[in-house]
DNA sequence: TCGGTTGTGAACCTGATGGTTAAATACGTT
DNA sequence: AACGTATTTAACCATCAGGTTCACAACCGA
């Protein structure tokens, strides 16, 4: 898992993980604040931190005896882009702009009947 | 990880199902095929394949002994939305419309001399 | 019915994950 | 220097992930 890219899902892959990021959205916070909704050892947090920072999703400061934690939501920039790739497989407005360019142009090829059916 | 986005997320972590799914954007495929470019087991694939339609992301055919797989991306909507709730937090478009916001108001509010700096 | 091809299931192995508790570290306060 | 608070590290444990090999099932074709 040595690519950005898994790292990323990796770390987005777990709710613990995914709530901190979501607590981090309203603002920078301590790892005992990022710890208080959680039923777990600060330690287990302390690991998620790890595995979040290595992604790239947060940086950690250092002030005084706390090391408040900063989302760094750019790191999903390239699992954005990834799932945005397949965007067009389910949206509907990809859908029917789909419909319209068949409208548009009902027989641009030259060859191959296309008969197949059922 | 029971739920879905957990599920859907972890079947993205791993850069064979990836390339599977890229395969797929381009048509169904049998598992033979989709195992054709990975120096892996067809036992392997076969697994990656219960990942991936455990995830909801692929769905699979039956034609007499091939079992041809189609992309479901309809199965990555719930994380395009995740991660599309941070995208104000990278993109550059959203920092500059921030930035016209407040230029538009530039005080707003009736009190807090918000007088901290540095 | 006997092969040949396609795919899955079971048993197994190794290493990683996610949690624990108990030290150890880093820093401010008294 | 001693204490208290905040956080990480280390050691440990159970479970899971991802791979293997081998046997088997499902299906077509002769």
């Amino acid at each position: 898992m040595t690519d950005a890219l898994s790292a990323t899902f990796f770390a987005l892959a777990d709710p613990t993980r995914r709530a901190i990021l979501a607590r981090l959205a309203s603002g920078d916070a301590t790892v005992t604040e990022l710890a208080e909704p959680h039923e777990m050892s600060l330690a287990a947090i302390s690991k998620h931190l790890k595995v979040l920072e290595g992604a790239g999703l947060i940086s950690r400061g250092r002030e005084a005896q706390w090391r408040p934690c900063h989302l760094e939501a750019g790191g999903m920039r390239e699992a954005a882009s990834f799932i945005e790739e397949y965007r067009r497989f389910w949206d509907d407005s990809f859908a029917s702009l789909k419909e319209y360019v068949k409208t548009l142009e009902p027989r641009t090829d030259g060859g191959k009947p296309e008969r197949k059916r059922k």
